[in-house]
RNA sequence: CGGGGUGUAGCGUAGCCCGGUUAGCGCGCCUGCUUUGGGAGCAGGAGGUCGCAAGUUCGAAUCUUGCCACCCCGACCA
């Protein structure tokens, strides 16, 4: 094996960057902090977009489109919001170009103001609102469930590649609710989508809980996510789900007529995942030969490569490697027959293996000839040699024993990867040591929180659902305290 | 925006201190032959405004000044 990248152990984030250029993912762009997501990274995105898409509609939501663009005045009708937000906003002033007088060029026509800015989303909530104004008037108009696949950008200081980048792709989730309980269910509902789709399809498992009072989405009365874990060891946010409490509604006057007749504001909620998920997958699975890729969300499931000495060989092998690959296609199985004939099998090898491909099939004169073919599985590495009767049901067993052992696999590294700090110095040592999760108690002030961030890092990426309470004593300031939170180091 | 660094072929780089042939090498690319069960070998070939601009000089990738771009570290963040 040629070894031309880095190594986990050597350089995680250069591993991570390699395995975005060479698996063929996304590249720079020649827009600062904006990067090309590239067909293979896409095709990954549509498959998690599909996948959600489909949980979304299951659960009564539709799909809408809003505008790219806000008023700026929308951004300061929810006081938190534009706290949040503001620092991060590109704005547009103009509205037209104009030759440069002194001929070098094109310039911005300063005649061509913008009576009133206009921001670009960084999320959408203040023109979805405003919107929402005008749907609403009786409590029969009532629930809006609506999502929105879209684009948004936030000015980020320093970005990497589908983690944080300057424009990103998300879905958002805006909904309105007659009831303070509805709304609050709509959004345990939608993190239970969440984690059951980082589960299920990317293979990841996640802890559920809520925002401290810090790391609150800002608007949001309360902010529930999931955590992941990644490789390196830092904690990854993979998605959030937001009560706004009657926030918005008020900031946009989005009234209705209640079943008492009374006039009362609107609850709502908000939610989404971005693209940043790819970064998870890659960071969650991958090993040192490249991207490993759950069965279920990659765009290949299996590649079959002919091998030959000649060109009748050629034609013999490839006859029946499209057999193979028909048989596989019945199954509901993604093949990619790769029979060109430019490369050579041992660079193909490789090059799907980078590209994590899940089941790989070899088939060469000798396999014609026994009826068998060779299966090569990513995620183990492992190689066997088996017969084609029955091919079909076998890779769909196996692709499904695949998706299995990822989750395994990533269910076991956080495991032991997930520790019990009750003093100070345990903390400090395991954060420096292997970081992971740390089960500490806290003493539940933004203050503290806020000095063990400066100090070590580390945030509180949750205060998870499963409730078991205990007493104890903060670990910063030895206060006491009735529950353990989970802090790690994040991206 | 502060502190540090780097710009040489598609990518990675040598040369720069100490100015002097046609700017060298690896990968990749093209052509041909031999190859093909884990990144093929040989032969030939194409590809460069040395980031941009000005200056010093007989002569600048190399020295000087200005500008631009990008990267790393910090403050901010899904």
């Amino acid at each position: 094996m040629a070894k031309d990248f880095s190594t986990r152990e050597e350089n995680y984030s250069k591993w991570y960057n390699d395995i975005v250029q060479r698996a063929g993912l996304a590249e720079a762009s020649a827009v600062r902090g904006c990067m090309v997501i590239k067909p293979y990274g896409y095709a990954i995105w549509e498959k998690m977009q599909a996948a959600l898409d489909k949980m979304f509609k299951d659960t009564g939501h539709s799909n809408a489109y809003f505008p790219l663009f806000i008023p700026k005045s929308f951004f300061s009708r929810e006081a938190d919001h534009v706290k949040g937000f503001a620092k991060e906003c590109a704005v547009v002033t103009h509205y037209r170009l104009k030759n440069d007088p002194d001929g070098k060029g094109i310039v911005v026509d300063e005649d061509a103001k913008l009576e009133e800015e206009l921001v670009i989303r960084p999320t959408s909530e203040t023109i979805i609102w405003d919107t929402y104004r005008q749907w609403v008037q009786s409590y029969r108009d009532l629930p809006i469930l609506v999502n929105q696949w879209a684009n948004v950008v936030r000015w980020e200081m320093r970005t990497r590649m589908f983690l944080r980048t300057a424009e990103f792709l998300w879905q958002e989730g805006h909904t309105a609710h007659e009831t303070k309980e509805e709304a609050i269910g709509e959004t345990y509902k939608i993190l239970n989508v969440y984690s059951d789709f980082a589960e299920k399809f990317m293979a990841i498992p996640v802890l559920k809980g809520s925002k401290s009072e810090n790391e609150r989405f800002a608007g949001a009365v309360e902010t529930l996510c999931i955590e992941a874990l990644m490789q390196d060891g830092k904690a990854l946010q993979a998605g959030t789900s937001h009560f706004l409490g009657q926030n918005f509604a008020k900031a946009f006057d989005v009234k209705f007529t209640s079943r008492e007749g009374k006039l009362e504001h609107v609850w709502a909620t908000s939610w989404g995942v971005s693209t940043r998920l790819v970064g998870a997958l890659i960071m969650a699975h991958s090993d040192d030969h490249g991207l490993v890729l759950p069965p279920k969300l990659a765009p290949i499931q299996s590649v079959i490569i002919p091998i030959y000495r000649n060109d009748e060989q050629y034609a013999i092998v490839c006859q029946r490697a499209k057999e193979i690959s028909d048989n596989l296609e019945k199954e509901g199985i993604i093949v990619k027959l790769d029979d060109r004939d430019t490369h050579k099998p041992g660079w193909k090898f490789n090059e799907y293996e980078f590209k994590g491909v899940p089941v790989r099939l070899a088939i060469g004169p000798r396999d014609v000839e026994n009826g068998t073919v060779e299966v090569v599985r990513r995620d183990t590495l492992g190689k066997e040699v088996v017969s084609i009767d029955n091919i079909g049901n076998y890779v769909t067993s196996l692709l499904s024993d695949i998706q299995d052992n990822l989750y395994k696999r990533a269910l076991s590294f956080r495991e032991s990867n997930t520790f019990v700090a009750d003093t100070w110095e345990e903390f400090t040592s395991i954060l420096d040591d292997k970081g992971g999760f740390i089960l500490a108690h806290w003493d539940g002030t933004a203050e503290t929180e806020q000095k063990i961030k400066e100090e070590t890092k580390a945030t509180i990426r949750c205060i998870p659902f499963d409730d078991n309470k205990e007493q104890g004593r903060c670990v910063y300031s030895g206060k006491p305290s009735e529950r353990r939170v989970v802090f790690a180091r994040a991206y």
